[in-house]
DNA sequence: TGACAACAATGTTATAAAGCACAAATTTAG
DNA sequence: CTAAATTTGTGCTTTATAACATTGTTGTCA
């Protein structure tokens, strides 16, 4: 975890999403009070069980939030992308974290103590119910992922997360490619299968003209198909 | 869905477990505001799709909130007690209601409506801190579950499933019987396993002497056990 | 350049859990 | 109080998926 100053990065006022809640004064604090961080590519960003000391807030690079389960299987919750924060769920609810959180790629994140964040959310309504409203709608992403990961069958929650992966990173210019670079393990843990199973399941779609690959280059073809696969399961 | 006034019921200064942080505004403002709702056994309370009207406390009874899933498999999400909120999830994400809520026992339900549930969120910060609290303790139980229903073996789950009632409803006087009674089939998608293994699996705890069932009536008799069945898978 | 490590692919086998069928018991309704 | 409906309990069969083993591919670095 190097600390140091950057140039050619985007200030926190552009990436922090409710610095338009804050009132000069907050503005100012925040200002004064934030750390930049780097990571390298796969370095642990915080892990499960420790304490909480910051909110943090992605200013650049991938990351994925997962939990560990039985017998080193890990499963992940929620991958991120510039500008959303993270780690600010354990310290509202005064636990220790209870997911890890680990850089894709290089990745530099900006940190707020927790105990400014809280004095911020405490005293700015329109700051806290921002939050509220970003914890209700991972509440209901939640509860779908249970009901999609525990439900569905295998070519279904692949495909799931391939549409997920469209929706959250998006498509390169070529309006085909995910824009992101996953290993079949990791996309086995975000659809609940082994790593087999993962490139099993994924060769069959190429086989089916659903998707094409190359490497770990994914491009959907056939979207629609996709969804309906996704859907019955 | 009946709609009377009662008497015998705690009124909702006692149930809202919020309160006090209302200011004496606020709560003369909700007194005036609310209305109460009884539900039958097996009565839907809300439905997934529904736009959402109010935010809802359970006054007494028993609800379970659960989501439909692949060919009508349903996954319960949470069970309910007298005091706990629910509803209003929807209402801050502005979105339709991702889950139904059914009455597992006769139950009366307080309901606020959604614009003044709002108002009070966006004036009162305390208010507004206490609920995404309970927000963000939700999202960890959610995310646990996640895990805990796709990696754990079906015995892992139902051991789990135990503990949680346990947890939630209590036990008898007699310091063994689980205060709540399900059917199989709850107890199943509870679990997210179908009725048969359910049952099957059950006995086998019973054969074990883990736990003794009579009828709906489940006696936890080796909690120990148990526990180490839910942690091993 | 060759050796090694990480990753990808694929066939085989073992097993957990679902599906199904049906009987018995219990609850609900007419 | 009986008939119907629901819930519960079991055995058998099938299926999905994990575990394992093997082999191929690519990239890295001494």
């Amino acid at each position: 975890m190097a600390k140091k100053p950057v140039s050619e990065l985007k200030p926190i006022e552009e990436i922090l999403s409710v610095w338009d809640v804050l009132t000069p004064d907050e503005r100012q604090f925040v200002r004064n009070n934030y750390t930049v961080h780097h990571y390298k590519k796969n370095e642990m960003i915080h892990c499960e069980g420790e304490l909480p000391t910051h909110m943090m807030i992605l200013a650049s690079g991938k990351v994925k939030v997962y939990k560990e389960g039985v017998g080193s299987r890990s499963q992940i919750i929620r991958m991120l992308k510039q500008g959303e924060h993270f780690g600010y769920r354990a310290i509202i609810a005064n636990e220790t974290y209870n997911t890890n959180v680990t850089a894709f790629e290089a990745s530099t994140v900006y940190m707020i103590k927790a105990d400014i964040f809280i004095s911020i959310l405490r005293h700015n309504n329109a700051f806290c119910y921002r939050f509220l409203e970003e914890l209700a709608t991972d509440l209901a992403d939640s509860d779908a992922r249970t009901v999609n990961l525990t439900q569905k069958h295998i070519r279904g929650r692949l495909a799931e997360a391939l549409l997920l992966l469209k929706k959250n990173y998006g498509l390169e210019e070529d309006g085909a490619t995910i824009c992101i670079y996953l290993s079949r393990e990791d996309l086995a843990n975000l659809s609940n299968m082994t790593t087999s199973n993962a490139i099993r399941t994924l060769s069959n779609f190429v086989n089916e003209h659903v998707i094409a690959m190359d490497g770990r280059k994914l491009k959907i073809i056939d979207e629609e198909r996709l969804r309906k696969i996704s859907k019955m399961g």
